[in-house]
DNA sequence: CGAGTGACCGCAA
DNA sequence: ATTGCGGCCACTC
């Protein structure tokens, strides 16, 4: 079943990531190892950047749990965004990721 | 079609 | 412990 390689990868992530609920992060190395390419993080964030409204970036964070740099208003903008989520967001933009890390598998 | 870029990750000094 | 560099794949222009 390989026959929609139409940007299969980003409607991969698109998918996985738009089914994170809230309170909960995903990271963007686990999100491109589910999608079938652990070393794709980088492109993960490529496609949010380049923009898809209907999925809540905000909830995708780094391996360190970390917010995103590129965010749209800056870090504080995204820590806002994951504490009005429900988020618990470190002063320093750090998210418990071992506490909230989901796993959709799961 | 080709080239450049990227919201990352991992390792090395 | 901290900092710097490269690599990988996909997306956009």
């Amino acid at each position: 079943m390989r026959e929609l390689r139409t940007s299969n990868f980003r409607v991969r992530v698109i998918s996985l990531v738009s089914e994170i609920p809230k309170g909960r992060v995903m990271t963007y190395g686990q999100i491109a190892t589910l999608c079938g390419n652990p070393r794709a993080a980088r492109i993960v964030g490529g496609i949010a950047h380049f923009g898809d409204p209907d999925i809540p970036w905000q909830r995708v964070v780094n391996k360190s749990g970390g917010l995103a740099r590129g965010y749209p208003g800056g870090l504080n903008g995204h820590k806002k965004a994951l504490e009005a989520e429900g988020v618990k967001v470190s002063r320093e933009y750090c998210v418990d990721v071992e506490k909230i890390l989901w796993n959709p598998k799961k």
